[in-house]
RNA sequence: GGGAGAUUAGCUCAGUUGGUUCAGAGCACCUCGUUUACACCGAGGGGGUCGGGGGUUCGAGCCCCUCAUCUCCCA
């Protein structure tokens, strides 16, 4: 006995564990084409969230079609080691225990970090598992395994090699916090409420004074020169003068310089050069000073003077006393800046003079940029293209160096201010040698910090291919086919990628890149922790099922377009599953009886049901190449609920007490195996069990491996005419609707005859299915059309049901001559169009044709709903 | 400051090179219904003139201009 609800429990990890028994997931190079896919990897001690639920089930179903397609289907999984982001929680495990990172020591700190790694490392993978991932976890991949760290090691030196990296001395974006540099991509710039402090500096030997504004007092200790724009008629007077820095009591120059905006506060600019870029640059015009202030955890520097050691934030408030003491301030403004924030730990950034490992862009850009402008590389949707083309026209160099130990350790040696860059620390050292021929091998110092993360994610498509060592599964897998991510890592990550493709492999990663949206709740906003918005992936699965999870995410899901998220969604997905599983009860419960033949009304749903198939198949097709996923399964869920289950079901299903045939019934079953096949890249679970319920355990085969339906021709012609029978079904329940007739109480209904009419009832089965889902006694063909009734109009074909009772003659009218009115508007306009010589002149054949049609067809129609406007009047 | 995108039913969104009876889907809503798969259900229904204005065209939700509003990215 089936369980009238789906249980998606039951059934659930029963499938998954048989499906890696059977190794479908695993793929090996054959002579099959590829279709390769690489995961986004998560962060390895990240939990599941609704980003990933999103991201990998539009990645399973991609893999799944291909499979079922026949294509040697290899889905890579991984993780990154995310090196800021797990060094951050290593630390705080730490310091929960009550160590201190600065106590251990590199290596065992690194110890700990494993240990961690171990324990958490395998958490995202195993839920990647109960959302119905079908990964080669054979393949499983680390960002900071043996075979990464190598790939990452080599091209790193290469590059060094080629003279495409190199190490800078330039202001960075530094994060107190994290205590490392980040790049660019790497910082979240946010408008945020803060205050416009206007400071009087002293002109020195007068009693006049230079006003300033800044949001920054704290750096006041860092000015070395105050800058007014060289046209600025209000500072003229001033050249050559010098001004005292509150407070401090230092002595600076007034500079001039085009850079200051004469409009911007009071058209004086302090200058700081160790905390602004474009003080930097002044400074650098007009050979300033640079005084750095801060320490590398955002405390006063012995430099600034005062506060030594307190915090940069705490010290603006005291210091901005002290300059009230001094008399110093004039007033204190609302003011909103954009103020940059670290990605990782949001510590407010802080520019920062360092010596730094950078990649130059400009050098790897060119063939990144042409690949996706001439869609050698294809994005989904197009209108990344330009998000990225601007991108790499601005492109900057990009910074590599962390100063962290959780990483890739930077493969570059050091002695006596010469730097060896090798593989290995005895590479190094013969090179060394060549200058220093006395050198000791302990005398070589290795550069303390790790590689940015996306310094090994770029190269992920070839690496876990393992493809910078070894060249034949590269060769077999390599492009991989689709590269599926939110968009908002384009720069971060899938640039680097394309770039990194064309620098060692001369060739595109992937043929294809799938840009995700952002999933956000109702209110649009981003779903996270902090906001405690975004529900818990699991409880989701647990509560829902992973196909009635996988459904909600994606159906109202376009690329590139935002995901809001509503329980309401999953809700359907569940839903959905219930009914097929519902469908399946009914067939399941079906008895045969030998002695029945098949009827021709169920051959005729069966062949409109064979039809619509190879019509949905074909539709379907499409929708895949283009990426319309939501689509395509939006779909499938009306062709199974509607077409399927409400109409072929109703159509075959015998009566009460009755048994069907043999062959009914083994159509049925055909056809509702081929919707498993067509339903399982999105629904794998629900769809492997019908799959075999189905077969009562005689299973050839599972599901997963079945052939999905090709597109294949159909009969246009059949299809309309079942659909042409559904209408005048739902038009004559309709009527027993309005007039209270119960759908027990048996209707004859008349065609008025026509040559369409003569076509609907002579094909074979046609009358019988209206009879079946209508409740007639009868449908026939007459010539009268004052029969006593209520018509109804179906395409071309004036239907009446007769009717004994009084009708409510008023409404009936008031509905024939709203119908009318419509009509005729429609004929006018059809009509305007064909009179006008340069739309039939203009215009293609096939068009003017169709209009022709829809004329002739309103034409017919105005006269029906006349001659019955004039018997109802009557 | 520079750039990208959006505005279609109460809500979330489709609408693929301008032409099928094109104004759609899902949800929500209304009426009816406990018929032997399913109330996580069935049958039926109402609802928008496609942000405003202008233009191109035989024809515009779709192309162009303009205004308004919103979102995002970059600096």
């Amino acid at each position: 006995m089936i369980s009238p609800k789906y249980n998606p429990a039951e059934v659930e990890d029963k499938w998954y564990a048989h499906w890696m028994d059977k190794r479908y997931f695993h793929s090996e190079p054959d002579e099959r084409p590829a279709y390769s896919i690489v995961i986004p990897p998560p962060n390895v001690t990240g939990v599941l969230h609704m980003g990933h639920m999103l991201n990998n089930t539009i990645q399973d179903i991609l893999i799944r079609k291909a499979r079922m397609d026949g294509k040697n289907a290899c889905w890579v999984p991984g993780t990154d080691h995310a090196s800021i982001a797990t060094e951050a929680k290593v630390v705080k495990m730490l310091r929960e225990k009550g160590i201190k990172k600065g106590d251990l020591t590199r290596e065992q700190f690194l110890a700990y970090a494993w240990e961690w790694k171990e324990k958490y490392g395998g958490i995202i993978l195993e839920q990647l598992q109960k959302l119905g991932a079908s990964c080669d976890w054979e393949r499983t991949a680390f960002t900071m395994d043996e075979v990464r760290s190598d790939a990452v090691i080599k091209v790193f030196v290469d590059l060094y090699k080629k003279g495409k990296l190199y190490r800078g001395n330039r202001m960075v974006n530094w994060d107190p916090e994290a205590k490392t540099v980040l790049s660019n991509e790497e910082v979240l710039y946010s408008l945020e409420q803060s205050k416009l402090f206007h400071v009087k500096y002293k002109i020195e030997g007068s009693e006049e004074y230079l006003v300033v504004a800044t949001t920054r007092p704290e750096t006041i200790p860092g000015d070395t020169a105050v800058a007014v724009h060289p046209d600025d008629p209000r500072y003229a007077h001033l050249e050559g003068k010098r001004v005292i820095v509150p407070v401090i009591g230092r002595s600076i120059p007034i500079i001039k310089d085009a850079y200051v905006d004469m409009e911007f506060g009071t058209g004086a600019l302090k200058v700081t050069p160790a905390h602004d870029v474009n003080d930097y640059e002044i400074g650098n015009r007009h050979n300033l000073a640079v005084i750095d202030v801060f320490n590398e955890d955002g405390t006063m520097s012995a430099d600034a003077t005062i506060y030594l050691g307190e915090d940069r934030f705490v010290v603006r408030k005291k210091f901005v006393k002290d300059l009230e003491a001094a008399d110093c301030i004039i007033k204190i403004e609302d003011y909103q800046n954009n103020v940059g924030r670290s990605e990782r730990t949001n510590a407010v950034i802080e520019p920062r003079l360092s010596l730094q490992w950078y990649v130059d862009m400009k050098a790897l850009s060119t063939p990144a940029a042409e690949a996706v402008a001439s869609d050698e590389v294809e994005f989904f949707p197009k209108n990344q293209k330009n998000i990225y083309r601007h991108w790499m026209e601005n492109i900057k160099d990009w910074c590599i160096s962390r100063q962290l130990w959780w990483g890739h350790r930077i493969p570059a040696f050091y002695f006596n201010g010469d730097v060896f860059v090798a593989e290995t620390i005895d590479e190094a050292y013969n090179e060394a040698k060549c200058k220093y021929v006395d050198l000791k091998i302990e005398d070589l110092h290795q550069d303390e910090d790790v590689l940015d993360t996306w310094f090994s994610s770029w190269l992920w498509p070839i690496s876990v291919f393992d493809g910078f060592k070894d060249r034949k599964e590269l060769d077999y897998y390599y492009p991989t086919s689709v590269l599926v991510t939110g968009w908002d890592i384009i720069f971060l990550w899938v640039a680097r990628m394309v770039m990194a493709g064309y620098e060692w492999e001369h060739k595109r990663p992937f043929d294809h890149v799938y840009f995700t949206g952002m999933v956000r709740d109702k209110q649009r906003r981003k779903m996270s922790k902090s906001l405690g918005n975004s529900p818990d992936a699991l409880k989701l699965i647990e509560d829902f099922g992973a196909d009635g999870v996988r459904f909600g995410m994606l159906l109202s899901s376009p690329a590139g377009g935002d995901l809001l998220f509503d329980e309401k969604l999953v809700e359907q997905g569940r839903n959905f599953c219930n009914k097929i599983w519902n469908a399946l009860r009914l067939v399941d419960g079906w008895e045969t009886d030998e002695n029945v033949s098949i009827s021709e009304g169920e051959m005729l749903a069966y062949h409109w049901m064979v039809n619509k198939m190879n019509a949905l198949a074909t539709d379907i097709d499409k929708n895949f190449k283009e990426y319309r996923l939501s689509e395509a399964l939006m779909s499938i869920y009306s062709f199974v609920w509607s077409d399927f289950c409400s109409w072929y079901l109703e159509m075959v299903k015998p009566n009460f007490g009755e048994k069907i045939s043999i062959k009914s019934r083994e159509n049925t079953i055909q056809i509702f195996s081929e919707i498993c096949s067509l339903m399982h890249p999105f629904m794998p679970f629900v769809t492997e069990e019908i799959w075999h319920q189905l077969k009562n355990g005689n299973q050839d085969g599972d599901c997963i491996i079945s052939t999905f339906p090709k597109p294949a021709p159909y009969d246009q012609v059949l299809i309309d005419r079942v659909e042409q029978a559904k209408d005048i079904i739902t038009n004559i329940r309709d009527v027993r609707n309005k007039n209270g007739i119960k759908m027990k109480d048996e209707l004859d209904v008349l065609m008025i005859k026509s040559d369409r009419a003569q076509a609907l009832v002579n094909q074979s089965g046609w009358p019988e299915i209206c009879l079946k889902l209508g409740n007639l006694r009868s449908i026939q063909l007459s010539d009268d059309e004052s029969l006593k009734g209520i018509g109804f109009i179906s395409g071309t074909e004036k239907c009446i049901v007769i009717l004994q009772q009084e009708i409510n003659m008023e409404a009936e009218l008031d509905e024939k001559i709203k119908e009318l009115e419509y009509q005729k508007g429609f004929v006018a306009s059809v009509q305007a169009k064909l009179s006008n010589e340069r739309f039939v002149s203009g215009a293609p054949e096939a068009v003017v044709a169709k209009e022709k049609a829809k004329l002739a067809d309103g034409v017919e129609r105005i006269r029906i709903l006349e001659d019955d406007i004039r018997r109802l009047e009557n």
